[in-house]
DNA sequence: TGTACATCAGTGAACGCGCGTTCACTGATGTAC
DNA sequence: TGTACATCAGTGAACGCGCGTTCACTGATGTAC
């Protein structure tokens, strides 16, 4: 029994949400069905009808739910990021949490996504925004931030997605760190040299 | 009709590629059932078992597909690549190549795919290799080749994803393609002080 | 060139499944007096 | 404090759907003599 004394007449709405976290967590890959959800909130399958317009909206619910945690789990790698090794623990931190939920990530980015849920575009534009900030204090002397935060936050999406698609050796925690830290750097030591870089063009 | 005189007693293997193709560049979302692409090739439901094992062996095909199509697209774009230029121009066309197959580059990447296609896999490694070997080719200083064509995949990659995830700007495609060239850029002027920046970590 | 036969690539009916969603309903909770 | 009633969050039966896959089959093609 997943069911608790927070429903049957409780919170019902919260109870799906952790419960589609539960079988993403669990199942790894699939998608997410309503009627599963149901089940394992232990509930008839039509309750979430309740709390949640149609399938859809439990899963933007649920994406929105995980960029939430992302950007706690970014902030707590390093607060308030300012060197090369900050960025890059930061860095570590986004793409370790894409391998320990890839099921999470995959709905946050993977799926063709509704783009008129603005929880789920608030919570996006919140994850943007906490990487223009670490990349604007980490090199205060960039003209173009927005640019650069682009390429950081690219380098390390595509970090994730090529571990967690297989593209990219995953055997231990150790060398995919080691990994996203090289790129990382490769990034960082050039920050400065960015301006010509493109002045150049 | 999609029928052509290829089939019935003909080639409808690749008759079920087509198929495929057309259906996920009409759908653009979706995820491609072995009934549909039956249909459209105008066969009864079953005929495919006679071709493919099961939905995975077609799936994983029309990827290794994708992966093939994928390499000629950038060699088109730039057959030697050996400047930042040339680079730039092989980086644009990756994120452009996404854009204009979404539903296909999905189902190279995002998919959870199963890992012993070798289809798919020897696909995957052509593609890695590539991207090495312009590397190699446009950095013949560069010791540590291997990680630097890490970063230009995944800086690449993620430019891709992201902007078919809808989360940056593709209105038009100069936008695109400039902001791909500006990050691409970043990370070339960069590469000759890879080494220094690893080693002073 | 003609016949006999094996092979092979299709057919179509059928299976059981899980899904999203609707609907009329019920029974517990909260509210007004 | 007690009763009458509205509201609200659930139920469960039912719908129609498309799916993957199996099976026994058929009929065209290719091959041996």
């Amino acid at each position: 029994m997943a069911q608790n004394s927070t429903y049957h007449h409780g919170d019902l709405r919260a109870a799906c949400l952790r419960a589609a976290r539960e079988l993403l967590e669990e199942d790894g890959s699939a998608g997410l069905s309503l009627r599963a959800v149901a089940r394992r909130a232990g509930v008839s399958a039509t309750a979430p009808y309740r709390h949640y317009a149609d399938r859809e909206a439990l899963v933007s619910a649920v994406a929105a739910e995980g960029y939430r945690e992302l950007a706690e789990h970014l902030a707590t790698a390093h607060p308030v990021p300012s060197t090369p090794d900050d960025l890059a623990a930061v860095a570590v931190a986004y793409v370790r949490f894409a391998l320990e939920h890839p099921a999470l990530f995959r709905a946050m980015f993977a799926e063709p996504c509704d783009p008129t849920s603005e929880e789920r575009v608030a919570a996006t534009a919140a994850i943007s925004e906490y990487v223009r900030g670490i990349v604007r204090d980490a090199f205060p002397g960039v003209e173009d931030t927005d640019a650069l935060a682009t390429t950081v936050w690219a380098l390390v999406h595509g970090l994730a997605f090529l571990h967690l698609d297989g593209k990219l050796d995953t055997s231990t925690p150790e060398v995919v760190a080691d990994r996203v830290r090289a790129s990382v750097f490769a990034l960082f030591a050039v920050a400065p040299a960015l301006r010509e870089a493109i002045a150049a063009r």
